[in-house]
DNA sequence: TTATTTGATAGATAGTATGTATCAAAAGAA
DNA sequence: TTCTTTTGATACATACTATCTATCAAATAA
């Protein structure tokens, strides 16, 4: 058994291929393969289903198994380097952060704390469904989740709330809304939505709301871009639902204004996850570590509130062209 | 990095010494050397002390974190190796048990319960008190252990109450206790004891009782070994205070009687405890899956009674000489 | 059919891990 | 002190083996 023979397997698991595994593991294709059998001989199991003609076809139950734990192990080795560089006070590599999409504007002002504590640190960020966070961190291929903690199955995972963010209404800057800064979600559903697709969980719980208050609202327009929405209200006089804090987005102000949904107020907590398990990982250890402290100083409100808007004046500038109707 | 160079690690950190550690990897002393230097170099820090004549010192404090990480990939290196073996239906290898000395008349039927289950296993006891159970554990060189759960802080284990025990007199066989079945903590407390050392946690458990009932026996004897006490009292006319589950052992009877102790009545709850994390150790899973499942049955309770008094038949066979007084 | 993709196999080579022999430093014994 | 023993590092030769290049076999695609 070698670490390497472990490597090999995790990144045939990964990219499905034997060749573009050893191009990954900057080796030959003979060098890994060889080495993948070898790892199948010693342990007298068949990791990969292979076709006839020897094409990959997946795992065995009995790699499933290898691979759960060649990733484990390789994980700690990593984990082992990182802590050694955290002792020596220069943590580098990668942190590899899995988001929802929603937590984009956040991302940055976490980002630039953890990177200005641990300047040899890069940030890799996917925007992820909470499944495929849990899965990704439960395999090793995530470090830290930046989620929504108001959910059910989070057990095996352990948990910080970051913020509590309370649900808005994004609507054109129109005269029907002058004056007003709050509107109940009854009276909301009665306007033209644009909303995010059925299958994402932001729309999954927005939906829930709306049937507790007995209404249905019917969207003009469905996207899997927040992003997108937003522009549909700028420019299509639909309105959206957008968590709090997209208030600090820059630039999309133009032409609309947020409301405050009430009966009821709706705000979901959100916060990091990680994987359980002792010794702790390192990278999200050093994470949570500077999201604890900045919460007990009582920090971590304003400094979020704050480089925010450093950011939003620095992108106002940059990009002028956004700022539009009116 | 080399699995190979984390067991060099591992085995001089444990027999703190090169050529010993050399000689249990079957590795000539330069080869083993090298490899540690190597370690050294690629992680970047030193991770033995080192006298200026190279004398072995201990471990510098990064080399205690590397050694704790190269203990549990290792580890997860076995348990890879016994999941396998798990899943072919013949777990192979040693259980490692540490178990608390008074556990020993009920350890021989927990082991053949296992043994029957998984004959391919051999048993490795070792009787350690708590605090090296726990080290033991969080260390992996335990699989499970066997100790009384009443304690405090089991936090980071995980556990599985098996059998409660209640703790009784034992006295000679004389007149003075003719006719009884039972007696009182406080009356107890006049008679002459033999008593294990108050270093020992079953000591100090019924010196709480003691004080607790406002008396504080005087011991004439203290021994580490409950069999030596029990010897005292057969021999010297001494009384001690012995686990219920000790009723079982042969060839001890003789000359001498249990009596129940009342005011208080006193129960420990007796279980194993195991290290958490995921995925679960092999090893220790499947002697808490064999435990659950005669728990759920209702089976557990008699199983240990039932193969205790065959046991008891064997060995009054073996030694009757043990068999004297009267 | 032929061409392409995919992974296994063969054989040569370079790199390295290991063992033997030895050395240097310190501790222990006389 | 001096001599011996212990302990771990070092030097060097050797055997091993991991990796590479080149090629093959089987299956799919064109």
């Amino acid at each position: 058994m070698f670490l390497r023979q472990f490597k090999y397997l995790i990144a045939v698991a990964e990219e499905k291929h034997f060749g573009r595994a050893a191009d990954r593991c900057c080796v030959t294709q003979p060098s890994l393969s060889s080495g993948i059998k070898q790892l199948e001989l010693e342990l007298g199991v068949a990791i990969f289903l292979r076709g006839r003609g020897q094409r990959f076809l997946g795992l065995t139950s009995e790699g499933e198994r290898v691979a759960k734990w060649a990733r484990r192990i390789i994980a700690h080795c990593d984990g082992m380097k990182d802590e050694l560089d955290t002792l020596k006070g220069d943590l580098k590599g990668y942190i590899r952060i899995g988001a929802m999409p929603s937590m984009s504007p956040v991302l940055p002002s976490l980002i630039s704390l953890f990177v200005e504590r641990h300047p040899g640190v890069k940030a890799d960020v996917r925007f992820l469904g909470i499944e495929e966070t849990k899965l990704g961190l439960s395999k090793f291929a995530l470090d830290v989740g930046l989620t929504y903690l108001n959910q059910e199955d989070l057990g095996r995972f352990n948990t910080l709330p970051i913020f509590s963010e309370r649900l808005n209404l994004l609507v054109p800057d129109s005269d029907e809304f002058a004056g007003r800064d709050e509107i109940t979600w009854r009276e909301a559903a009665e306007l033209p939505f644009a909303m995010l697709r059925p299958t994402m969980r932001e729309r999954q719980f927005v939906d829930q709301i709306f049937e507790k208050v007995g209404t249905v609202p019917e969207p003009r327009i469905e996207s899997e871009s927040i992003l997108h929405l937003m522009f549909q209200v700028q420019f299509s006089q639909l309105v959206t639902i957008i968590p709090g804090h997209f208030a600090k987005m820059p630039g999309l102000h133009s032409g609309t204004r947020m409301l405050k949904l009430k009966e009821p107020v709706v705000s979901q907590e959100v916060g990091l996850i990680w994987a359980d398990g002792e010794p702790a990982m390192p990278m999200a250890s050093a994470l949570v570590d500077i999201m604890k402290r900045l919460k007990a100083t009582g920090d971590l409100a304003q400094i979020l509130g704050d480089l925010a808007i450093i950011e939003q004046n620095q992108v106002d500038a940059a990009q002028p062209k956004l700022s539009i109707a009116r």
